[in-house]
DNA sequence: CGCGCGATTGAGTAATTTCAAATCTAGTGG
DNA sequence: CCACTAGATTTGAAATTACTCAATCGCGCG
């Protein structure tokens, strides 16, 4: 399990032994089942989790009860309630286990205290960072510009595996269509 | 003008006069008139705009001549086509004028050179892209909870000068709905 | 075998879009 | 200063699309 968080920094930057045990210090591991809240609404968000294994959801719960998924995390993948993370704020999302997970958990304090004295960790983070907020756009891009039924089409193509791994009504909630929606545009072939 | 650039940086980084002069020396000014293009589609794009003055529009026009804005940009902001940018592939964005406008250019080049070379540019840079990051999900997340009646009155009151100065299907099309459909919603009060 | 969850289907309703036309507004030139 | 025009906004009506609610179907697991 270490080997993949190396492996995923080291995409961008090499590191030393030493450097990545200095780094691995500062992480914790988290284990979840199926199930099981990582973030509720309200709760202080004092970290950021890599997935080592196993799938995630967070979500924000409408005033009717209704779930919108704002991202899914797989292998390989952070998540967190991040605006709560950043701002200090109360949580506003859910994070659960769709499947039993293992979780690394780097604090908010660790992070800017690795990015402060490791040049290269700011700069990982950076990289990581510029490709997350170019994604978010295309996503945006696609909710103006797509329809329901091409956005899916374009997960499946981009993301196969998750369509094993979750519900296809987690994934219309995704896409933001009702399940029922979804299954009439998948039909549409 | 300098004086706006610097300030922005300092929000995040203090400077000496020395460093800031060195980071200047990287930028280049550019003038644009009232509708003239920044980026168009298909182009190479190697620069990201911060905004002195005025005030631009990035958008997706569709298979049936529709714009889609990405996003404004006004003082303050910074603009381009990013996804072009990073990955160094076509322009797939429109960028034009909606105003008079001063912009101070960094092309990718000298960015990667500052972040490298200078640490607290980096930092710098990985706190913008981590408030732009938290954005771009909770522009999201109002997508797919919120009606666009709402999402109109959120950015009526988080960002009343853009109403000031763009035209209101500008600000349909920013939703995600028809113009016809904002100018009834407007009126629902 | 039956329960429970997920997926599908149907019918009626609500919301948005499209297309067309009318109205309003700000800037321009005479 | 006024008439004109282009762009922006509003309004109407029909068509489309997605939603809600309800019922049914299918399948894996105990």
């Amino acid at each position: 399990m270490q080997a993949l968080f190396r492996e995923h920094i080291e995409r961008i930057t090499p590191l030393t032994d030493t450097e990545f045990d200095y780094i691995y210090g500062h992480l914790k591991t988290k284990k979840l089942k199926k199930h099981q809240f990582l973030v509720q609404e309200g709760d202080r968000v004092i970290n950021d989790h890599f997935v080592i294994k196993g799938c995630l959801k967070a979500y924000l719960t409408d005033n009717k009860g209704k779930e919108h998924i704002l991202q899914f995390a797989m292998e390989d993948w952070w998540i967190s309630d991040y605006q709560a993370l950043i701002k200090e704020t109360p949580a506003t999302l859910t994070i659960d286990c769709i499947e039993d997970c293992e979780l690394l958990t780097l604090s908010l304090h660790n992070r800017e205290k690795l990015c402060s004295e490791m040049h290269k960790i700011e700069h990982f983070f950076r990289q990581k960072l510029t490709n997350g907020y170019v994604g978010l756009q295309q996503r945006i891009l696609s909710m103006l510009n797509n329809t329901a039924k091409e956005r899916y089409d374009m997960l499946l193509a981009s993301n196969p595996a998750l369509f094993q791994r979750v519900p296809k009504q987690l994934i219309a909630s995704y896409l933001g269509v009702t399940r029922e929606t979804l299954s009439r545009l998948a039909a549409t072939r």
